[in-house]
DNA sequence: GCCGTGGGTGAGCGGGCGCTTAGAGTGCCC
DNA sequence: GGGCACTCTAAGCGCCCGCTCACCCACGGC
């Protein structure tokens, strides 16, 4: 569990456990620019000047661009590990657990909208063995999830004809989230996690 | 509607309205580059040497390599708008109508899944009247589903505290698939589209 | 006061980028 | 057969990329 910080933008920043300062700054520059512009079509010299340093600094504190991506998609991916997991180990019934587990994974892909954007869609931009890493987490998350529904499916709480598919379609309802939610929008994020996880339990037949 | 044709690979190509030839080759090769390493990492060279040309030859058909992503958005765009407004009018319950908008849907979304990734996620790439253009075209896909929701709920079909939610989340769901789907892959697109419809259904209330 | 160390800078290297230009090959109308 | 329009190529321009290198400076130990 990290630390958090609140930025003028209003997001919260879990970035407190990357140390020292200046490597923190140049992560959070990378979040901002790699969520607006996308990996490739950022530039060194622009996530070291948003973070007010010379391009070089840059490669003080990390080896190529690619780190960049790598620790800042791991971080992401853990957080949102340990999101699902904690929503899945609370107390209460199967319909309880999938609706704070999808409630939950929705507040944070709206709320944290950039870091989200970046872990959930430049995946391809990593290396082999970077991507495989990754790839194990989001298969954590996955399980999290279909653990939930085989849950509410044995209680005898949900209908769900096709448990992989059900969780696969849950979660990518979720993670979509990322890519059209907007700050300057009609909805907070705790109205679309509300709405989703009404959704999501209708997916499964609950209720 | 355009005519189609079949590659080896297996995906119908509705590409044959571009023409001449070497035009259509070359934006056929630029949609497999731009799925598989996106826009900003895809270069001329790159998808010249796919059609089989010299990188000049790509400036003879097309003025800049964002017209190319233009103009494959627009194609695409237009493509999902009128799947939707086929399954839209067709005869039938609103239940019957909303099941087959999804199935088609996701069908084409997973069969042209690099289409659909192109035209999808690289909107960013896009200049601001082009993508103002292709913006218009997505509204028109929103309006077409909202549509058939509230059909079913004027005509007691469907229970739906929230249509414009609704309608996101599904198109939400439909467009994810791009993402996801793997043509090795233990699912077919007629598999995913069923399942899919089905899921929508149930988030609508219906049955 | 001197030095070592670690975070920082300005300048710039090698290379690949999007795109242009001059000219060659090809088919078609007269 | 000659002129022309169209398609395509080889070569390369100017620019900016990721990254490096030689050097600078603030600071703690003695």
């Amino acid at each position: 569990m990290s630390t958090a910080e609140e930025t003028a933008g209003g997001e919260v920043l879990p970035w407190g456990e990357v140390t020292p300062e200046a490597a923190r700054r140049l992560l959070v520059a990378a979040v901002e620019a790699f969520a607006e512009r996308g990996y490739h079509a950022t530039t060194t010299r622009d996530i070291a000047g948003r973070a007010g340093m010379s391009p070089a600094a840059l490669y003080i504190h990390y080896k190529t661009k690619e780190e960049l991506l790598h620790r800042i998609s791991r971080i992401g991916h853990e957080k949102a590990v340990d999101i699902l997991r904690t929503a899945a180990r609370t107390e209460g019934t199967a319909t309880e657990r999938l609706a704070e587990a999808v409630g939950s994974f929705v507040r944070w892909h709206a709320g944290m909208r950039t870091t989200a954007r970046v872990v959930q869609y430049e995946l391809d931009a990593l290396g082999p063995e970077a991507r495989a890493e990754i790839l194990a987490l989001r298969r954590q998350c996955d399980a999290e999830v279909r653990g939930i529904i085989e849950d509410g499916v044995e209680a005898g709480e949900f209908d769900v004809p096709d448990v992989p598919g059900t969780t696969l379609a849950a979660l990518s309802l979720c993670v979509d989230v990322a890519r059209w939610f907007n700050v300057q929008g009609s909805r907070t994020p705790d109205e679309v996690g509300a709405l989703y996880a009404d959704l999501v339990l209708r997916m499964v037949g609950a209720g």
